[in-house]
DNA sequence: TGTATAAATAGAAATGATTTCTATTTAATA
DNA sequence: TATTAAATAGAAATCATTTCTATTTATACA
């Protein structure tokens, strides 16, 4: 059984044809994807699949935190899948949609200031820098 | 000429009374708003106020940084009004909607990064702590 | 290996937050 | 005060996302 098999069993999901080909299409991109082009992916791979089922399925892996929800400015969802399993955050570039590990997280220290000055509980953070990647603020430079 | 009209003006938008009014009543609040809240209170003080203008300007004023959005886990648009002018980033209460500040900005250190190890530049950066502000963390104890 | 059962899916349809459009009004400028 | 570009109201459209229901399928277990 692979690791995708494992983690879906892990959170009580059935293993399927169509989730492990979401997750085999998000493995080969660097880039963040939209759930429409997952779907246009899917359909050279099933003769049929729902839109529906790909949203459905995207939401529960991102619930599971196998693959990441992207924040983009145009506010539309994106995903990702890191193929770095441990903690840590994206620079995603805005204009190639290549995303890269930022191996820094604050976590510890925001942690720290809400428990000690807020006296309040996190359940969770966002940090994510939006960008232009190494090739692309190249381009822009002319 | 107060400080709003004057960042209006800054940003070259005119001073209208329905600007104005937003940021006031946005300027009252500790919590973060929607757009049709904000739109209901607009009602109370205009007889003529359309639910576009106030997306309109929302997004204008937030696009002046004069105001902030929130990154909701429901992916809806939220806006709240930072008292507080330095560059910082907000604890937001799940449960009260409640928005603190947190002094702590990794910028530097995200910027550095970037810059040293990806080569990229940064446009902008997203650090928001989601959770339970002291009160309503005292209140799901029970 | 069959059978039961809850979960997953397809496809159509609905939803509703947000945006667009156009005629009218208004703030700013001189 | 007249000019003009920007702002607005209100209706209408958009379209990404979700819901719904009948059908199919993965899984557990006899």
């Amino acid at each position: 059984m692979d690791n995708f098999s494992f983690s879906l069993r892990n959170m009580n999901l059935k293993v399927t044809p169509k989730r492990l080909a979401i997750l085999d299409i998000l493995m080969e991109e660097t880039v963040y994807l939209s759930p429409e082009e997952i779907w246009g992916k899917m359909k050279r791979r099933f003769r049929k699949i729902g839109l529906p089922t790909v949203y459905r399925n995207l939401e529960e892996l991102s619930e599971g935190n196998i693959i990441s929800k992207v924040n983009h400015p145009n506010r539309k969802l994106y995903y990702y899948l890191c193929k770095n399993q441990s903690h840590h955050h994206h620079f995603i570039c805005l204009s190639c949609r290549k995303v890269e590990d930022i191996n820094f997280c604050a976590a510890k220290k925001i942690n720290k200031e809400v428990k000690t000055k807020l006296k309040g509980k996190v359940i969770s953070h966002i940090l994510q820098v939006n960008g232009l990647c190494k090739t692309c603020s190249k381009k822009s430079d002319i």
